[in-house]
DNA sequence: CCAACATAGTAGATACGTCAACTATTCCGC
DNA sequence: GCGGAATAGTTGACGTATCTACTATGTTGG
């Protein structure tokens, strides 16, 4: 569009800004990670994936609802589903009303890992993030990801299927 | 530590905030990773790497320099060098005055390549995040995150190596 | 001096994420 | 109903990220 549209670098106040959620972001989920990684046998994704089917009363979903429910795409779901359903995390199950589908179901195994690692994941988050801001700068950082987000609905180039209202990890 | 310690879940603005960062995160990643690798041959990492060492006057880092800069850690640092070596965006040179070392060199090609891709990669950040938010609410973003990671500096379990000042990406 | 330790960087194994290409079904309009 | 389009899921290749273990070099204190 623009003809010839000279660069606009950042300010400082926009690049300070850029740089801290970035880095912030970086160091949260590395450490996250490790914690999950040192103190489970879990990863962060197998423990979206559980905490997601574990959210449901029957611990089952569709691939592609468990898609829509993550954000990811149906190859990323697909291979981290394969990849747990080998460690027995879950289990796959044909669906009886369409033919080409199937279930993701959370194992005995499984819940009895998710379980045994909220607490500990969740101490994290509260040491790491949480409780290091106050209720005013909660909302404040909730505000503007919902500001940012909502932008992503209208540009909507929508390579990902544009996730209904959840999102990862869930307050667990 | 704590001898039961009762999981207290996140209440409703806990969660509100927490589930709004991650996701805005995963989008905004995925949207600036998919930016760069259809307009450009250059990765994110690549990006990050590039924009490090060109931001030098002689174009060039040790290797655990660029760990620090970056927050990475080594072994990481020297994987992603050594495919953007294979891919003539860089050079290894041994350093005269530690042989354990090497330095990092910008090539005239990975100069060309920045060049070109910085400024679509500026603008993806301006229409996704920047340009969304009002300076109050950026600044509000800037405290918040480095409230959050003056707490990392303190926790200090320290497995990266505690970064300096700056941060990924820069203001480019 | 030199032994112990720290530091710089590499290498391999494994897991993760994306893309593009593919199969199998279901949906839908005519 | 049937032929084309959309949908559900899989697969393979490749790049990326982490961990652990390793080599080689530098540093230091007794």
């Amino acid at each position: 569009m623009e003809p010839v549209s000279e660069v606009r670098w950042l300010d400082e106040r926009e690049e300070r800004a850029w740089r801290a959620l970035q880095f912030m972001h970086l160091r949260l989920d590395g450490e996250l990670a490790r914690q999950l990684a040192s103190d489970t046998g879990l990863s962060y994704p197998d423990y979206v994936v559980l905490v997601a089917l574990t959210d449901r009363p029957d611990g089952r979903l569709r691939l592609f609802e468990l898609a829509e429910t993550l954000g990811w795409e149906k190859s990323r779901v697909s291979h981290q589903v394969t990849r747990m359903a080998d460690r027995g995390l879950v289990d796959k199950q044909r669906c009886g009303s369409d033919r080409r589908g199937a279930y993701v179901v959370v194992t005995a195994r499984g819940r009895r890992e998710i379980e045994a690692a909220a607490p500990g994941h969740l101490r994290a988050v509260r040491r790491l993030f949480i409780d290091r801001l106050t209720p005013a700068q909660l909302d404040a950082v909730a505000v503007a990801a919902e500001v940012v987000l909502r932008g992503f609905a209208e540009t909507a180039t929508d390579r990902t299927p544009a996730p209904a209202q959840p999102g990862p990890g869930a307050g667990r």
